[in-house]
DNA sequence: CTGAAAGCGCTTACAG
DNA sequence: CTGAAAGCGCTTACAG
């Protein structure tokens, strides 16, 4: 159970704490003789330093708190990887946090992660305001905070994510391009942000007339996708004169693409023959097994990129008591990728 | 900046710090009044706990470490979701590690959460004797360790798993039951627990006449199943005699069901009309968007509510240093369930 | 029921 | 280049 410690390394070699300890921080000050006589008794008796120790004494641990809403997408998973590999070689280590959209699970996660002394906060918020005192008071007083995916959130801070608006633009634009007339505009409900996604939508009709050229907004509840879906299928017919049909699909997330356009597919009555469909997936597979579709990807792994240089300059600047600058970033989304 | 610490509220409250201390740790000795008086304050000046000090004192941090080779699969997501809410009530955290299958990643999991001193481990192994010394000197000489899902491996010590042989049994079972002739064995390469599941459609096959009843098994490389999948066919064809069919499937995790099944039973040639589908999975979806499969799914929450309570006993055991005894808890899996 | 004191394992100014 | 000493914030025997 005894762990070894530095005392005792200092003991066996016959040198004091202050140089051992400084020998294993690789301290500029000792020579190298001593460093390597330290490093190669210490991995022969297999010490492990004491995190909590020198956490306590510094004020700060060694770990990074990832705050998202859940982690069953792709996307989150991708962002989570990637920057907990990032962060592995810093010798940080990444706490993940799901708030499952809750904001009092939100808040007590920023609690824990304090209690931990975290470095630095990463999240992706509940919605636009959500814990937003309490994060302007960690961000002022304990420790760097990066908002990303959901950066329509109120905290001046840094951010990193991707427009909506523009990513929709794009993605309307390509299918009216490529002759759809009636689009529908897959959402999810209460997950904020649609309205970027609306005004995308709105900006590729722009000018367009209205007698030929038609969309719809459809947003489903995660919390029971299939049966939504059904509820709200009278009202897609309704909007539809004439028994016209959707010719182009665009499903704004993952869970949406992989998951209920398979189903909205079935449809016939609303869906066109040769619909063209876009969907947003960070999900391998779905390319494989829908060729027809078009994949627009989330550049999730970028982001966390982002993020992970993003708070190691922000921790640089507080060590260095200088007052950061906020700025937000916005990534382009990977189009046609895998 | 500056924390509230337990000096500042004892200075405040005019009491000595061993008494606030103990009024926040709820201890016996304290009066009611007391208790009341320091956390009221603690609370109004919020006093935030700094459990560095706390894991430095005591030896021990507030946290366990899980260990898994991916998170890209619903099982894991489900089995770290409900064992991350669970400790969360015990005030305990969790901090995750992947290991992407790689033992040295394995090796350097292990290493970070001895340095964060964490009270216990729950681990499902790279393979079947991955890290085993250094996993039995953790569980010697520091903190508990809990192996699940892979159960099959080496070290002497509490685990949780299913029994893949029984459940590759039921399925194949009831397959034969339901008139199938020529079952397909779906597997994932290289994950180890293989040998298990074909002694299980072996079982299932006992005694059946090998001129009607056929099993092949098909072993898909995660990496680039889609490719795999295609080599793999000229032999799938060729087992088949007089160009028979397969017509039922067992596909045996949630990877096989979910991505290489759909494309798999697009391969006419090989699998009947009618086909029969028995996958694995914990996509809540699956069911929804296929619904003639059936689906069986693996009790990723009960396996983390019974590692839950096993590293707690197993955590109460130490602390009154007692010797535990190691036992192997096998659940069922979840036939036709959501 | 409360307090004074030691110590967990480390880092880091200060001194030489 | 190395050492002696203080202290990070907490817990817990020991004493009353």
């Amino acid at each position: 159970m005894q762990h070894v410690t530095i005392k005792e390394i200092a003991r066996a070699l016959n040198l004091s704490f202050s140089t051992v300890s400084r020998s294993l921080n690789d301290n500029y000050q000792i020579s190298a003789k001593t460093k390597t006589l330290v490093k190669d008794y210490a991995a022969s008796v297999n010490y492990i330093p004491n995190l909590a120790a020198k956490a306590l004494k510094s004020g700060v641990s060694n770990s990074i708190a990832v705050v998202v809403p859940f982690l069953s997408s792709p996307f989150f998973i991708d962002f989570f990887e990637e920057i907990t590999m990032l962060f592995s070689e810093t010798n940080y280590n990444v706490i993940l946090f799901q708030t499952f959209n809750s904001p009092s699970k939100e808040s007590e996660a920023l609690d824990i992660a304090i209690q931990n002394r975290v470095a630095a906060i990463v999240i992706s918020p509940v919605h636009d305001n959500s814990n937003c005192s309490k994060l302007g008071y960690i961000q002022k007083q304990i420790c760097p905070v990066v908002i990303f995916d959901r950066t329509n959130h109120q905290l001046e801070a840094s951010k990193i994510g991707v427009q909506h608006k523009r990513e929709i633009f794009i993605a309307a634009d390509k299918l009216l391009k490529q002759g759809c007339r009636n689009i529908l505009l897959v959402c999810c409900k209460g997950i904020g942000d649609n309205d970027a996604r609306i005004l995308g939508i709105k900006k590729a009709f722009f000018c367009k007339e209205k007698l030929v050229y038609n969309w719809s907004v459809l947003e489903i509840e995660y919390s029971h996708p299939n049966e939504d879906l059904k509820k709200q299928l009278g009202r897609l017919l309704e909007e539809q004169e004439g028994g016209r049909q959707y010719d182009g699909i665009i499903a704004t997330t993952d869970t949406l693409t992989t998951k209920v356009l398979p189903l909205l597919l079935t449809y016939e009555g609303i869906i066109a023959e040769g619909v063209q469909v876009i969907g947003f997936s960070n999900t391998v597979y779905v390319r494989i097994l829908n060729p027809t579709w078009t994949i627009f990807t989330q550049p999730s792994r970028q982001m966390a990129i982002r993020c992970y240089e993003t708070i190691l300059e922000l921790i640089r600047c507080k060590k260095l008591h200088i007052n950061p600058e906020y700025n937000t970033d916005f990534l382009d989304i990977i189009p046609y990728s895998r």
